[in-house]
DNA sequence: CACTGGTCTGCAATCGATTGCAAACATTTT
DNA sequence: AAAATGTTTGCAATCGATTGCAGACCAGTG
């Protein structure tokens, strides 16, 4: 910088007023300085300008499995609502290989970013809600109970209630749950909204972790009931599942929609072009990420935000629901 | 750390030392400050120890989509080599919205990251090669023709020879391929693969993109052809394409593998559930995210590192591939 | 001409850590 | 006992930008 200004003719501080606040300085000054910049292909330090103003310039998105389709889109929309605030996005995995938690506190540091975004609902940060020498932490897609953190996330209850209603409305009388991990919060949520709309329906649950594998148990599960007793109708809490489950009956000879309907969750991409195509309970994904965004930016700009924030879910009718045979 | 040295009765000089190079300072030094450090809560300001060792301890990945789950995938390896080097994983997307190009020279900034892994092949990035004032860039996945580039990517020829050998070998004599954008390098090895194993065998080239639009827009095509000139062992260049290719068949009555077989790209983790489960060629895609962050940080700390580093893939032999009709 | 008020710019302190150098002290050798 | 060597520690400069304060300059006014 101060090549910039020695060559300008001016002191290095008349150079920073230029870059960052042109309105102060005089037209003539500013232009000098402008063309030195140009001329040095000067570039700013970073962890000069950050060490000065007391912040990263980054937001930590911290992930259960990086991995997964449905967090990738997520991130998606975050990444784009931040750059466009001039903020990096910073990933982490909150988990290790093993499946126990990674340390997180390492995160927790107001010089390593500005504001995180917590998209693990199991991630052990009850007991940082009240701490001001944190970055503002948010939650989003899941959430954590009792923690008092803003949430962004699907109205996961009605999308539980919609998914269930539409078999309903098609007229199952006897509807199956592949349901979610029991203690986590998008289990509980939508499996209420499922409840409600169930009515008088007789319902079976089958046990589920969100992935392709258990989507394959319950496939197995299913077969296993006697005919009379399997549902006809199924609500998977994930598409994965839901995926997976209709494999497993259609390799076993079943053919949906016809023997039995399938409702997922989530909308991931690939799921519309499965023959048949999954119906299933749309998130906007993008949008989630970018909500998100905007509201840890809106914090970290001292700006009021709501406790929470929900999406609406939709339906997506395909080829994977018809009425019972 | 001025508190952490007054508390302890030393200099911080002497913090310094305690936390970052231990073994210099005395036993009793030492565990005073450890002490003084626990008490106060002491974390380092990372700002400050950057500006002054002039390194940021991130390492940029920049994703032509950030919500493709097969990059997601990748970036999951990557995370984790890199955390456990005590590096952080920034992410960005190199495209826009509207599909054109981001200003990546944001990211060219050794202020900004250490470290530049390149996962997009046709970032303009084609004259940075021996430029001194940028962090280390290497590619891994796709990559810069004639670009001077470290890569790390999956040996694609030897891919694309093993998912046609092994239709060969079943029998077919009629290979349609399902490419990817005809100027794509990861196109052109895969596709140069597949020539080499097809040998007397007749080849018929569908246009594509990866997508799953671009593998719907195949089935159309292979139906509209006379049933006497359709392919009979079907080469696509992703499993994306690969599952909407099968689903177009399916839905227009059509039966994976009796009729046609399907071999995919990539192995993403769905595939295998699917019915039929899609028999694909595998990429170790952690493993690729994990050597490509080992690489950049060797390059970092200024070891050599070799200019092409070759994963081997491997045929995944499932459901959707049978002798011909 | 002196004075007021406003605009623009520079000085110097600051952010919080790291590190070369030298001083202080301890230990071993001659 | 003096000298040589080795170990620990502190001083002060440094990384590169930002910003409060005050001085310089200018125009307008009485």
């Amino acid at each position: 910088m101060s090549d910039v200004a020695q060559r300008a003719g001016v002191s290095a501080s008349t150079v920073s007023r230029v870059l960052s606040n042109p309105g102060v300085v005089a037209e003539a000054t500013r232009e000098a300085v402008m063309q030195a910049v140009a001329e040095t292909g000067y570039r700013m330090n970073h962890a000069a300008r950050n060490l000065r103003k007391q912040r990263t310039g980054c937001v930590v998105a911290l992930v259960p499995n990086l991995g997964n389709p449905f967090f990738a889109k997520i991130l998606d929309g975050m990444g784009r609502e931040l750059a466009g605030a001039g903020y990096d996005l910073l990933v982490a995995d909150t988990l290790e290989d093993s499946g126990r938690h990674t340390r997180l506190d390492r995160f927790l540091d107001p010089s390593r970013a500005d504001g995180i975004i917590l998209l693990d609902g199991l991630a052990p940060f009850g007991d940082l809600a009240g701490r001001a020498d944190l970055p503002p932490v948010i939650t989003a897609c899941e959430w954590i109970e009792g923690a008092d953190m803003p949430r962004v996330m699907l109205d996961n209850r009605e999308g539980g209630r919609l998914a269930v209603a539409h078999l309903r409305d098609l007229g199952h009388a006897h509807i199956g749950l592949i349901g979610g991990p029991p203690g986590n919060v998008l289990h509980k949520a939508r499996r209420k909204g499922a409840m409600q709309a169930a009515g008088q329906a007789r319902i079976t649950e089958f046990p589920g972790d969100f992935t392709l594998q258990s989507g394959q148990q319950a496939a197995l599960a299913w077969r296993a009931l006697p005919p009379s007793d399997r549902p006809t109708g199924i609500f998977a809490f994930s598409d994965e599942m839901a995926c997976a489950f209709m494999s497993g009956l259609q390799r076993a000879g079943h053919h949906v929609p016809r023997d039995v309907s399938i409702v997922g969750f989530d909308d991931i991409e690939l799921v519309s072009h499965l023959a048949p195509a999954l119906t299933t309970i749309r998130q906007p994904k993008r949008e989630i990420g970018r909500k998100a965004a905007r509201i840890v930016l809106d914090r970290i700009s001292g700006r009021e935000i709501p406790a929470v924030t929900l999406l609406e879910p939709r339906l997506m009718e395909r080829e994977t629901t018809a009425p019972p045979p």
